[in-house]
Order: structure tokens, then sequence, then C-alpha cells
DNA sequence: ATCGTTCCCGGTAACGGTAACGGGAACGGT
DNA sequence: ACCGTTCCCGTTACCGTTACCGGGAACGAT
């Protein structure tokens, strides 16, 4: 399979008649090569299939041209988006990417993961777990003393001494609850997420404010914790029901939840959107297939993974630069969510619906 | 950020009064070192914090312990989780991942990725987009030409020369079918994904076969291409009630699809399961929540994952021994679906839920 | 006393690149 | 004719680590 000995930048050398520093050139594409020795070097390239080998440039440029990137949970929505954009975003600048995934957000040893990328030299880091209790604590303590960039990505806003890319979550309470108070309901209850997580706690915060607006009061009954899980949603409008009979919309703090609530609803003959008003947050590709469709609350995750890579580069442009006393120059970014209604009114016609917005993606079957 | 220069092996060397072999050896736990030596040198490594440079470390070993990772639609079901289980595979392994996502599995250019893998000196490759219509025509050529060994995951079986591991999707056809056929539904109509693909043309076959062995003739009008999304599911209804209104039975190739059926069907008044049955494939989260719970084929993507990560290892230890006329010793494993039934009788009780079978994992919220 | 062995440890040369420097040739200006 | 530039290219050293080899010390056996 392998054949024999690798191929070298010195086996190009000797192959055109040069010294392995004008290979170097050529590959690199540096100016002071004469016209001629330029081709007849790349037609040598060419023929022969040679390749740079990356970890020795990395060496002696001390840098790897890899970001490391640790994230929570690949197989949900959320971290799958932001782990394809930043994929995406990397390769086009030419950097790759060193994948690390956390089991346990809340207990897993982050050391481990630092050291071994550390190891791996790697030129960034983006972390990308979602913040879990205190699991961002080391931030504080050896973030700044990493040799590297860190970039973190969700969680909280403004509190970290690290340059972050957050999504609004409290923007996310805001406008699922207001349209639903917008919707004419009066008996507003919550699904939230397990409030250990920043997230869950800025979504409620959010439901809480726009409640509080109105001028009443919030009733501790009319919040139930769940734990992102559909069967968590179904069990959580019960559990509402239980507490206030009467009540009118839920807002559920993901469409896997929301499904549950719908789920629940149907179960015991209550008619969405008539009886019950739904919002989920996510847009998930199902969402819009929904019985009904399912008005809920878009997070600009894309963009987050983008800008997350972009910064990162920028930061490590700056750190290769001569030292001159720059301060870190921390920048934290918040991007704003996005309602989208898919039952216009309470009265809206059950069989109408809306388009659905991600459909032109193709889904692989395994 | 950066605190002055790395630290080297020269510098843990020096501070503990031996030289770089030493060390060296002690960070390799190899055994011909004095017991005290080791002890004093581990103390220096722990209290400077030392990490070795891999990439100094692969340039003479001629390995860099990363696998490179190529996938197709990591939002989606399937890869997401394959990628998911490589990746927690391979940590444990001491490999880490270099994730390369391919943006267009028909047409993207696979040179590119493979000469960046070559370029950073992966230690083995697995392959992981599904395969659609022949985009895997680089492997016949350029396959054996690669200097690492490669790990096919998923796609066509048995004819490719590289090793590969494969889920039995004719299988999953049959066993959908069976189910169906089983339950006493007499004009069965399938919703397939992209005929491009292969796995989406394996599970018509599968389909096609059970049927035909009742002796019953396969109506081409009865077979509907989808392209795994939702809406193509409910078209896809639409369309096979066109072709045959006393359709009672649907095998949409995916999850998906599947609710796009149940939609279509609930909206024109089919009650499923007693005027339709449906089968899906993939058991996502939502399945058992679905309207009704989806009765749907399980595949076990995370043993594949786990499979190609232990299969690799093995293919890259045995190219590192002399090479002793070693025969490629092309490996085809080939993984079974299982049937995950929801709705047991044609008469089930359309409250009663099968108890989910991912509802132990929490899903994460962004 | 001499000769293996075994146990530890160090010196040296790689691994495959690039940075830094230097230097020759050609050219133009004075 | 001399000098300064510019262009092009090669030499040398080094990046951080391990493979390879060699060698001293301690020890037991002859």
């Amino acid at each position: 399979m392998a054949q024999g000995k690798r191929l070298t930048i010195r086996d190009i050398a000797a192959a055109a008649g040069v010294s392995t520093q004008t290979v170097s050139r050529v590959i690199n594409n540096r100016p002071d090569v004469a016209p001629e020795t330029f081709a007849r070097v790349q037609e040598v390239i060419q023929e022969t299939g040679y390749t740079p080998n990356m970890l020795a440039r990395g060496l002696t440029q001390g840098r790897s041209h890899i970001l490391g990137v640790v994230a929570y949970g690949l197989e949900y929505f959320g971290p799958s988006r932001v782990v394809g954009a930043i994929e995406r975003t990397a390769a086009e600048m030419g950097y790759g990417i060193s994948l690390n995934l956390i089991l346990e957000p809340e207990t897993d040893d982050v050391a481990s993961v630092l050291s071994s990328l550390r190891s791996r030299q790697v030129d960034g880091i983006i972390w990308a777990v979602p913040e879990v209790s205190n699991n961002r604590a080391w931030s504080r303590a050896k973030g700044a003393e990493l040799p590297v960039p860190v970039m973190l990505v969700g969680g909280m806003f403004g509190k970290t001494h690290l340059p972050s890319i957050a999504i609004d979550n409290t923007a996310i309470g805001r406008l699922a609850t207001e349209h639903l108070i917008a919707g004419g309901f009066r008996h507003l209850g919550i699904v939230t997420g397990p409030l250990t997580w920043w997230e869950a706690q800025q979504r409620l915060g959010g439901w809480r404010e726009r409640i509080e607006a109105t001028g009443r009061e919030v009733e501790d009954s009319l919040i139930v914790e769940g734990d992102w899980t559909v069967s968590s949603g179904e069990q959580g409008l019960y559990r509402l029901l239980e507490a206030c009979p009467n009540i009118d919309a839920v807002f559920a703090s993901n469409d896997q939840m929301a499904l549950g609530v719908l789920h629940a609803a149907h179960t015991i003959g209550r008619r969405v959107p008539d009886d019950l008003s739904v919002v989920g947050v996510d847009n998930i590709a199902e969402a819009s297939h929904f019985w009904p469709p399912l008005t809920t609350v878009h997070q600009p995750l894309a963009d987050a993974g983008v800008l997350a890579v972009q910064a990162i580069d920028q930061l490590i442009a700056r750190s290769r630069q001569v030292r001159r006393s720059q301060e870190p120059l921390l920048e934290n970014k918040l991007l704003q969510p996005e309602l989208i209604v898919r039952e216009s009114s309470r009265r809206a016609a059950p069989v109408q619906l809306a388009m659905p917005r991600a459909e032109a993606l193709t889904l692989p079957a395994s």
C-alpha cells in the first residue's frame, strides 16, 4: 500500500536540479524565483505528486494550521450546525480541524482535553461546549495561561474574560413570549431546559421579563423544568395543566420539547392552536411538519460558527505579530435570534401550511 | 497570552539534570530508566506542565497519531452518529481526528481532500461519505496508491477493493416490508430516497424482494422517489394515492419522509395505522412521539463508527510492521439493522405509546 | 582477574521543512 | 572602471523529538 519511502523536498530538489530552498520557495509561492526555474520545479512536483509535510512545516514555523474544536453532543441539532459551519469556514481559510468531543458537559475532565490540544500544537481553540453549571470555571484560571487564543461559542455573555460569540437567549425567550402575548393568550406556561444550563436560564429570563412587563405576576407553578427531551415536554404539559387547568399557551425551550407538548395536547384532546398555542426553539427541519406546524425561534448557529473562525484567525494573526504591548482586545459578540411564525392567528385554518424554510437541504439516509 | 517561549524537552532535561533522551524515555514510559531518575524527571514535568510536541514526535516516528475522517452532512442524523462514535473511539485509542466535510457528495473534489489529508500525514483515513452515483470511483484508481490505509464506511458492499464496513440496507427494506406484510396489509407503496444513492437503491431492493416473495408483482407506480426530506414524503403519499387509491401501507426510506407521509395522511383524513400503516428508517429521537408513534428500522451507526476505528488501527499497525509480503487482507463487514415496532396491530389503541428508546439521552438546547 | 550481562544513560544523527543570511551575476548610474 | 541595486539561488542552522548506537558501572560467573 505505502509505496516505499515518502517523497521529500530533497527528492524534488534533486530531480529539478535546484536546492531544497528553491523548491520551498516555489511551494510557498514566493516571488524571488526565475520563471523558468519555477516552472521546472512545479512540473516535477506535478509529475511526482509531491505534497509538503505539514508536520515538518509546522515544526519550523511554530504553527500547525490546525484549529482545536471542542464540542458536546454532535448528534444534536445545535452542535452539529455549529461544528459544520466551523469546518467549512476553517477549510476555506486553510485550517484543519482537530475535533474533540466532550461526553458530559458538566463533569468532563477539561484538563486532559486542553493538554491534548496543546500537545498537538493547535493554533487556536474554539470552545463550543454549552455552559452548564460552572463548567467554564477553568477559563478563569487556565484561560490566560494557555499558549494559544481561545474563542468561546455560546454560553454566558459578557461575564468572561475570554473572547466569545453567543446567541441572545434572553431575546429568544422574549420573542417567543411576545408572540404568545400578542396572540391574545392569557395563561402562559413554560417548559424550560435544565436550569443548570445557562441557555435555559436565559430563555426563562426572557419569558419572565415579558410576562412581568404586562403587569402580571409570574407564578412558579407555571414554570416546569424539562431536560430538552420530547418526553419531558410531554410530561411538562401535564404538570402545567395540573397547576393551572386553563393554561392556553406554552413556550417550550426547544423544538423537541415543543413536540412533546403538542403530542400531549393531542392525546388529551386539546386543539392547537385554538385551545393551546405553542412556541419552540431551534427550527428543526421537522418543525414545519409537526401537527400543527410549529412556530419557533431560529438561532443563527451557522453564523456563530463562521464568526468564531474568523475571529480566532484574527487573534492568531495578532498573537504572531511582534508583541507590541497589545491588550487582549477581548471581543464579545451577541447574535440575535429570529421568530418564525407558522400559525398566523388563533383562527388559522389548520390545513394551511407555512412554507418550510429548511427544505432546500437534502437529508442523507444513513 | 502565550508565555514567552514554549517549553521543550531540553528545558526539562536541564532542570532534571539528565539528557533529553532520558526525558524522552520517561515520557514514553520506557523501562530502562532508574526509578529515582524516573520520579525526578516526572516531577519536573508535573511542576512545569510540560507537554511533548506531537508535531516533532510525528516527524521522527513517521506517524501523526491523527486519523483523517471524511464525512458529508454532519447536521443530519446518520453522519453525526457515525462521526461521534468515531471520535470517541479514536480518542480512547490515542488518536486525534482531522475532520473534513464534503459539501456535495456527488460532485465534490475528492482529490483536494485526499491531498490535504496526505499533507497532514494522517495515519489512516475513514471515508464516511455515502455512496452516490459513482462518487467512489476514485477509490479504484487512487485507493491503492494512497500512502495510508483507508476504511470505507457505508455504501456499496463487497464490490470495492478497499476494506469497508456497511449496514445491510437490503435487510432494512426486508424488515420493514415483512412487518407490513405480516400486518395483513395488501397494497404496499414505497417512498425511496434519491435512487442515485446506493442506500436508497438497496432499501428499495429489499422491499421489492419481499413483495415478489409473496407472489405479487411489483408495479412501478407504487414506487415513488423522494429526496429524504419531510416534504418529499408528504408529496410521496399523494402521488401513491393517485396511482393506487386503496394503498394501505407505505415504507418510507427514512423517518423524515415517514413523518411527511404521516402528515399527509392526517391532512386527508386517513387514520394511521387503521387505514394506512407506515414504517420508517433511522429511529430518530422524535419517532416515538410522532402521531402516531412510528415503527421504524434502527441502523447500528455507532457500531459502524467504532468498528471502523478499530479496523483502521489494525491496518495501521500492520502497515508499520516489517513488510513481510502481507496481502492487503481486505475485510468487509456488514452490520444488521433492527426493527422497532411501535404500533403492535391494526387495531392498536392509538393513545397507547411504545416506550421510547432514545430517551435516555439528553438533548442540548442550541 | 577476566569476561559476559544487565541496567542506565548520553551523544549524535536524523525526520522534512523553513528562516536567515550570504553571495554571485547582471544591470544601471556616475 | 567603480559602486550600488536587484534578482536569483544556495548554505547553514535550527524547529522538538526519537532512533540508533555506544559506553560506563555494577554484578555474577568462570
